[in-house]
DNA sequence: GACATCACGGTAATCGTTTACATCCCCGGC
DNA sequence: GCCGGGGATGTAAACGATTACCGTGATGTC
């Protein structure tokens, strides 16, 4: 069927030994030979079976990654960067979705794992739920948890410094005027959306009562629209800046605002988080968090390349901190008086 | 390092063979024997080599599929349907990117050649650029087209009815009362672009006068503010209906109407194309052709599977009709006079 | 009862590489 | 002139499954 190495070997007349070496790397092969070969195989077009190589090697050249989705824009970008990340390193990428399900999660763990991936990245998609599988598979190939990590934090994480990120957000609200705050977020369902609640609370001494208005729902775009009702309630009280645990939180709320003709950002400040393609593209454009994903990515791959080569490696984790996006949801100065 | 079918085998008594025959379909081996051989593999906590199996049996049972990105929300779901459908039929998906550049694309086709993927799942970046690359795949594994096709058109092809689907918004727009049109869309420098523009002119006959504004860009949101100051020039003669080539242009033309004061849908309606999930929070939410991208990858897949099992299958084009999503930016009925 | 058929199971070849080990050769040091 | 060392090669054994092929015993048919 297709060309094997021994055909090459034998056309360059040296035998299938020398011809691998010459064709991985070519130490310990005289010149004249390593040139013999690579002729060869380049007149027969020659295509090495990785597959038979990784049999004997013991080393598959690929990186297994599952995710919730990747419809989800911030997931694409995120295994977007991974890819390119691995392609550089010679690296192919299966990609699995795990749908929100611990259970598929699982499944397509293993199944990365049968098909012996050199190691693995996973957004854990429940933070209890997703342990075991996670921590098996650690047991087997490098293993880093990308994003979200599991509960009480065991093995490799990389992610961003939500802590920071809000904290970041909260000071420019305060820097731009804004004398009362609330929080729009989600429930600590999981690790992110606990570090950002945590993130809010941390910065509260900046502004008095801030802890007081603080609406948890979830991550969409209704939960964001039906927050911004509440607030709306009570037009006096409303506060002068809302920070949104996501955009999509923050579109929510931006839009049930402009429903109600609240002016933004005279009347009150928006900020988000993520910086999802549509954060540039809302009206008024968000102000908002960051994430750093080609950095997040950069990271995942390095720490598991430090952790395939080095032996007993020690555990790493890593927070990047993200950076903030001021648009014209907040004012950038104090307001005249 | 981790147990072998050999080991399995031994704890039930039996052969390797045997042992592989039990494990895998378990045709040809007496019940008692099957059903010891797989007690010995679960109490061992067995986990097959797939790299080993895929030597031996010459099949991987994994697709590669190549995307020019997958941060683009319309390729990260079309990946997201395919990699579903993959998993469905246990299939592996190996991922990568071409980025746009034709030279890119044939390394990372060629790698997973290397790799010995089953099949080929490939959105070309260029419809002529593209070809040598895709069409030599196509000589060694089943490979299927995506979305996107080359120029001429060999191979399988799995894509949406562009024609049509501009051709049901077109009809809308009359329906709903435009007597003007105008389409703003991309420079037709791949398949779909040039079947959107086919599909408008071919509409043409509906609306007199319709194929004489026709302004051709790129498909990007800056390009729709400027087809659409173009068009608000001269207001008078603004047509009634603006028809858009994918739905980023839209937002675009939507915004820069909504600067200018115009009222969309009582003056102006528009539609786009894709579906994107934006194109739902847009101000007024957009009528938009929606792409069926669960059925393209269903369709794709299957294309493949039918190319792998029977031998010598002819080859596939598929044009898959798409829907028409009717939203606030068009008017389901005539105006009222 | 002899013989063809069939289901099942074992032996061993095979997939296409990498790599451990042995060999050979050349060179320098003594 | 001999020996030790090291670099380049070749031989052949892995890697861990699948599967071609053959033997065996049971069954059916005449």
């Amino acid at each position: 069927m297709s060309v094997t190495i021994k055909e090459v070997a034998e056309r360059a007349g040296v035998s299938v030994a020398t011809a691998s070496r010459a064709l991985s790397g070519g130490r310990g092969v005289r010149p004249a030979n390593r040139e013999r070969v690579l002729r060869a195989a380049k007149e027969l077009d020659y295509e090495p079976n990785a597959v038979a190589a990784a049999l004997r090697s013991r080393t598959t050249n690929s990186v297994g990654i599952v995710v919730p989705r990747i419809s989800n824009p911030f997931f694409a970008t995120l295994v977007e960067a991974v890819e390119r990340e691995a392609a550089r390193g010679g690296q192919g990428l299966l990609l699995s979705t795990s749908q929100y399900d611990p259970e598929v999660e699982a499944g397509q763990l293993r199944s990365l794992l049968d098909r012996r991936v050199d190691a693995l990245i996973a957004v854990p998609c429940h933070s209890e739920r997703s342990r075991a599988a996670i921590e098996a598979a650690g047991q087997r190939v490098p293993t880093v948890q990308l994003d979200l990590c599991l509960d009480g934090g065991g093995g490799s994480w990389v992610g961003v410094d939500s802590e920071a990120g809000i904290l970041a957000a909260v000071e420019h609200l305060v820097g731009a005027g804004a004398r009362t705050l609330a929080y729009v977020g989600s429930e600590p369902t999981d690790s992110s959306a606990q570090a950002r609640l945590d993130g809010y609370r941390g910065a509260a001494p900046l502004c008095p009562g801030a802890t007081e208005r603080v609406l948890l729902g979830d991550f969409s775009l209704e939960w964001g629209h039906r927050a911004a009702r509440r607030l709306l309630e009570n037009r006096r009280e409303m506060p002068e800046g809302i920070v949104c645990g996501n955009d999509t939180i923050a579109l929510g709320v931006l839009r049930e605002l402009a429903r109600n003709g609240v002016d933004v950002p005279r009347r009150v400040m928006v900020t988000g988080f993520d910086d999802i393609p549509f954060a540039e593209l809302a009206e008024p454009p968000l102000t908002t968090v960051r994430q750093p994903l080609e950095q997040l990515a950069a990271e995942a791959v390095r720490t598991l390349a430090a952790r395939l080569g080095g032996g007993e490696e020690p555990h790493r984790r890593v927070a990047i901190a993200p950076e903030l996006v001021v648009r014209a949801s907040t004012r950038a100065a104090p307001p005249p008086r």
